[in-house]
Formats: structure tokens, C-alpha cells, sequence
DNA sequence: AAATTACGTCAACAGTACTGACATAATCCC
DNA sequence: GGGATTATGTCAGTACTGTTGACGTAATTT
């Protein structure tokens, strides 16, 4: 059962000993599981993972967006990002076209299909959200936007608030 | 660039229509990936991954706790804990001992390694968690973690406040 | 014309999850 | 007592998402 050289069980559960916020940290792990659960659910038909639901996501939300942007909204590789933008392109989510300014690179859109997608995948999502804005009662919209968008490194906040509300894409004022 | 038959390119944003709140949905990945950022770090100086900060999280938590019960908080099968929990043991952070009661189970302790590696791991994302709280401001504490436990599948809710605050561990009462 | 940039692609590998099957020991129940 | 069930462990195969490194091509910059 305890291997020779092994510690001492501690039997204690931690504490909130030297100000550690387990309360939250915990609570954050068990929201964003059930977050992405939804969404999770309904990819699983269509054979494709939380990745391509990102990418649907900000192709979306910016649409005309470069592979470079992208890739630096969502801080991942280019060979990973590769696999699902294809799959993408393949299924008619997405479409590609060359930049008008410079022919290298790729903005990419979102289709009549990849936009439904989108959506489907967002409206749970925002029904869990709306659903405990209005369970935890007090807390006001905003408060909870402003705390969410300081728990982001303050270097990455420029990602966010590109999109201007209403308006529409191409409005990459970044890099 | 364009395939055959690929769809025309939707040139707008997705907007609010349908009152989808991209906004936090969009805030809830920035801030969960840059939360999990912190503790990934140091993980990878101990050739661990997240999963085994999870594991040796809830077993620091709820010291103690069988491997079902784990399996449980966690929502994974027992072959994909299997070579996490290993590690943690073969490494001394976790022990297991027989269940006193019942002999088939093993309760999973963390040993003064496990428990040093557990405060380490949890202390950048408190403290990140301390100055979002801050920053933002208004928001109280209490709201946000009424939020928070607001996203997570009301079935699911048992499995938090579990911990009583300060009392020690073994105090599992579901199931 | 040479260097750089944007993108694509091939290959190998790691981490975390899954399903299905089978083994062992302990407990439960008739 | 003895069979069924339960808790755990383990083997094997697979999927998804991510990584690093290398190389190729077309377009732009210098």
C-alpha cells in the first residue's frame, strides 16, 4: 500500500492558510468545465473538438481575420492550428481569400453554415450565463465582465474589445 | 482560394443578435487559459501535466478521498487517472492507504511534498484572483463566487462546499 | 537581387482523454 | 458458504489537441 521510502500521509484538509483563495480557484475549474460541456456535446455530431469551436468562434467574431492573427488570439502553433482550419475549409465553415492588400496572406470568413454553427454553439452557452447572472442575483453584468477581463494577462488585454459592439469585421487595429 | 462549391463569405461580425453574450463568453477563455497558465509553468519543470495538478488539488482538499470519489469530482474514467495518480505516488507526493471501513479502497493523502507542490501551484492563480478582485474594483468576492457556482450543473453543486472552511478533512458525505 | 514574411505541409512526439476487456480482492446478500 | 457485486488496477488501442523542427513557395520589402 505505501511504497518503502514513502511520506507521512498529512490528513488535514489545506487551508485558506496564507491568504490562498482555494475557494474560487476551485470554483473556476468546476465552471469552466460545465461551460464548455454544452458546446462539447453538440461538436461531438459533426466530429470536431473544442478547437474548431475556437476558431469558429474568432472567424466569427472577426471575420476577415488573418491566419497570423489568428494564431495569436488563440496562442497556439500554426501546425496545430493547420489540422482543424482545414477540416474547417473543408466543410464549408469557413472560406478563405486572398488579402486584397497583400496577396500572401488569407482572411478568412465565415459561411452561411459556419455562422448557424457559431451560433448553435454559443446559445447554450449564453443561456448558462444569462441563468446565473439572474441565480446570483446581486451580481450586476458588468461587475462580472470587469473582473473576468483583469483575471487576463494585462499584456492580452488588447485582444479583447476589438470587436466595437455592432459594427463589422476588419477592424484589426492590433500588431 | 475558394473551393468549387464553398459558401459565400459572411463579411460582418456576429453581433448580440439572438442576445448571445459573446462578450463573456469570449472573457471566460481568456481568462481560464491565462489562469491555468501560472501553475502549467511550473508543472512542466516537474514533468507533470494539468491533470495532475487537478488530482493533487482535490486530494490536498479533501484528504482522504477514495478513487471513485475522485473520479467523480474530476468526470474522467479511471484508465485516463490511472497513469496520473501513478506518477503522483511513484514521485511521494500522494499516499494511498486501505480504507479502514472498507478494505478495497484506497483513500489518497498528499504527503509534505504533495502539499508544498499543491500551495505552490495554487499561490500565482490566488494571487492572480486577488488582483482581478481589485482591479475590477466593485465587484465583490462573494458575487463573483455566486457567479461562478451559478455556472456549474446544479447536480453538480453538491461536489463544492464539500470543504467546511477550516475542519479537517474526511467529511464526504455523498455518494 | 537578396532577405524577409505569410502561409502551408511533412514528420515525430507528448499529454490527456476515451472505449473495451480482463484480473483481483473484498464485501454483500441469499 | 458461495455467488454476485463492488473498488481498484491494468492492458491495449484510439482520438484530439498541442508541441518542435524542417522545408517549400509565393509575395513583399529592402
Amino acid at each position: 500500500m505505501t511504497s518503502p521510502a514513502a511520506g507521512k500521509p498529512i490528513r488535514t484538509a489545506i487551508t485558506d492558510e496564507d491568504g490562498i483563495d482555494f475557494a474560487i480557484i476551485e470554483l473556476f475549474f468546476f465552471a469552466y468545465r460545465d461551460f464548455t460541456s454544452d458546446p462539447d456535446q453538440i461538436l461531438a455530431d459533426y466530429g470536431f473538438g473544442r478547437a474548431h469551436h475556437r476558431v469558429l468562434h474568432f472567424v466569427n467574431r472577426r471575420p476577415g481575420l488573418t491566419v497570423a492573427e489568428l494564431l495569436d488570439v488563440l496562442k497556439i502553433t500554426k501546425q496545430s492550428l493547420a489540422r482543424v482550419l482545414k477540416q474547417l475549409i473543408d466543410t464549408d465553415h469557413i472560406v478563405q481569400l486572398q488579402g486584397p492588400r497583400d496577396r500572401r496572406q488569407r482572411e478568412l470568413y465565415p459561411t452561411a453554415k459556419g455562422r448557424a454553427l457559431a451560433l448553435a454553439l454559443a446559445r447554450p452557452q449564453s443561456r448558462r450565463i444569462r441563468a446565473a447572472l439572474e441565480d446570483s442575483g446581486t451580481a450586476d453584468r458588468a461587475s462580472i465582465e470587469r473582473f473576468l477581463e483583469a483575471m487576463v494577462n494585462p499584456e492580452l488585454r488588447a485582444q479583447i474589445d476589438i470587436v466595437p459592439a455592432q459594427t463589422s469585421g476588419k477592424k484589426n487595429g492590433d500588431h
